[in-house]
DNA sequence: CTGTTAGCGCCTTCAA
DNA sequence: TTGAAGGCGCTAACAG
């Protein structure tokens, strides 16, 4: 029993491939009553389009190319992925190893209608390269998280927080100080660090923060979820248990941080690579699917109200 | 311009085009010279194959679906991608969110030659599902990490440790132990524990190993990685330092060990992976490239040799 | 609103 | 060893 084609569909319904083909798309120029019915027979028959036919005949291929690192972020890849699909777009990986044969043979050649680069920073020539495709490119990593210190900002404050710490990694800059006097805390130039986006940035992080005179905080915002881990090593190490002398909250959203248990904002990172997927399609002329629905929360069990039990 | 069509490159070559589709497939029947001659020509003009019309026409797609879980391992899709790639055959990506709508609408049908499950255990359902798209499927996560432990083991004999702990999760049997002693390690019933694949279940198999009255070990083996982590947190707290007093070797290699420090057999995931999808590719009659070439070696700092200096 | 007619770019017979 | 012809399943003009 073959796989039935969308001549089969047009012979059980009684009309021409044509109305088939115009019915099951949403084209105009069908009656209501037809689309209903070949929609119908197509479903019965268990009918799924050729997409190579489609593509061939119509030019438009359906599928767009993401382009990640080897060790990549999954969720920056699944939030993508999440987006194209929904648009009814296939998403052909394309994980970067080999990166000058990668942009000498350009494997997506003629097999994708748009290229979403995920958590990769593309050098000019590679970029070059790509456009020799001639499809759009959309690259997604040099955001920032702004918004999930916003989350967690807010979190904070609504348990009674008001001293905070932020340990920002190298790329960040001053304006999120902004983001916590929005939020309606008191910042201190000494609560502002930047570390290495490792353990032991973290880890020194505590050092500077709890080793001076001055006051020490009551939570604790990470922007890198290795230095979230480095935090809360060596705060248990000097004996402070968290979350009740100190709460962690990690902008940072992976595995690594959850499976310690670590506070998260969730979904910052899901939320970039749809992001980057929907501006795509938007260039693509598809009306996008909302993305704003992605749930931001915090998930883990790194704070507490300040000084006190849970 | 346009991209160059094989016409395009028969025309260029004073050939027919069918003499271009049997030379740059390698197909027989052309003489060395017009082939050489051919591929040439495609080179300069850049020629890349529409596989749209490719895959019409001869039936194969050169295309295999992904399977995978949110938040799904990345080096396990890694592994697969690389080998597929490698083949020849592009890779679509299916993140697994809603199953039921899944396996109900079937998205890969009419579109791929084969299909990858990669972490995501199916239910006798699903797999039924699957095999109305009627191209095989091969699965991949059930795989034991025996060779890990080799690895593992070795290393730490050479190193001079001799009581060695097992800390397996729930998926595992006793068949490990076999592996220790072929490692020429004695092995001891309390010395091989089963925890929760978690940080708590680590922190346990600490208690255990070093409340009791018998001998603890130099290093504990761990089958997964929030494990390791657990371990490596409960012996900090007790006050013991890693890895002068104990060693630890996790069998399960992920961003997180890495970032924490402690030493992972390197590789495992991404050989699951690419060998999932070599065992496709012969299903599919492609000789697939040699996979063995992946290095499977320690990585991290958290060994040293036992109750001594680094 | 619906059907008919041509291809899309390639692979696969079949002849030469 | 090569070329010519047909068709894969679908979409995009055209007619009705």
């Amino acid at each position: 029993m073959e796989l039935a084609s969308m001549s089969d569909v047009a012979r059980a319904a009684g009309v021409s491939a044509a109305t088939v083909s115009r019915a099951l798309r949403g084209e105009p120029g069908v009656s209501d009553a037809t689309r209903r019915y070949v929609t119908e027979v197509a479903e019965r028959m268990r009918y799924a389009i050729a997409r190579d036919a489609s593509s061939l005949a119509g030019g438009r291929r359906y599928a767009v190319g993401v382009l990640t690192a080897e060790g990549g972020r999954g969720d920056l890849l699944a939030g993508a992925e999440a987006a194209l699909r929904d648009a009814g777009y296939d998403v052909l990986l394309y994980v970067l190893r080999d990166r000058a044969a990668f942009f000498e043979r350009l494997p997506p050649a003629r097999r994708v209608d748009g290229l979403v680069a995920l958590g990769v920073t593309l050098s000019a020539d590679e970029t070059g390269a790509l456009a020799g495709l001639d499809v759009p490119l959309v690259e997604a990593g040099q955001d920032d998280p702004h918004d999930a210190l916003r989350v967690a900002a807010d979190h904070l404050v609504s348990l009674g927080h008001r001293d905070v710490a932020l340990v920002l990694t190298e790329d960040a800059d001053e304006s999120y100080d902004d983001v916590l006097v929005a939020a309606g805390l008191a910042t201190r130039p000494e609560w502002t660090l930047w570390s290495s986006p490792t353990v032991a940035g973290g880890e020194q992080a505590v050092e500077v923060l709890f080793d001076g005179g001055g006051r020490p905080p009551t939570a604790i915002v990470t922007a890198h979820a290795a230095v979230a881990i480095g935090v809360l090593l060596r705060l248990r190490r000097d004996g402070r248990d968290v979350p009740r002398d100190v709460s962690i909250v990690s902008l940072d959203d992976c595995e690594l941080v959850r499976t310690v248990g670590v506070t998260a904002v969730e979904g910052a990172w899901r939320d970039r690579g749809a992001r980057a997927a929907t501006s795509l399609l938007t260039t693509l002329g598809v009306r996008a699917p909302d993305t704003a629905a992605t749930v931001r929360s915090l998930v883990g069990g790194s704070v507490a109200v300040p000084g006190g039990r849970v």
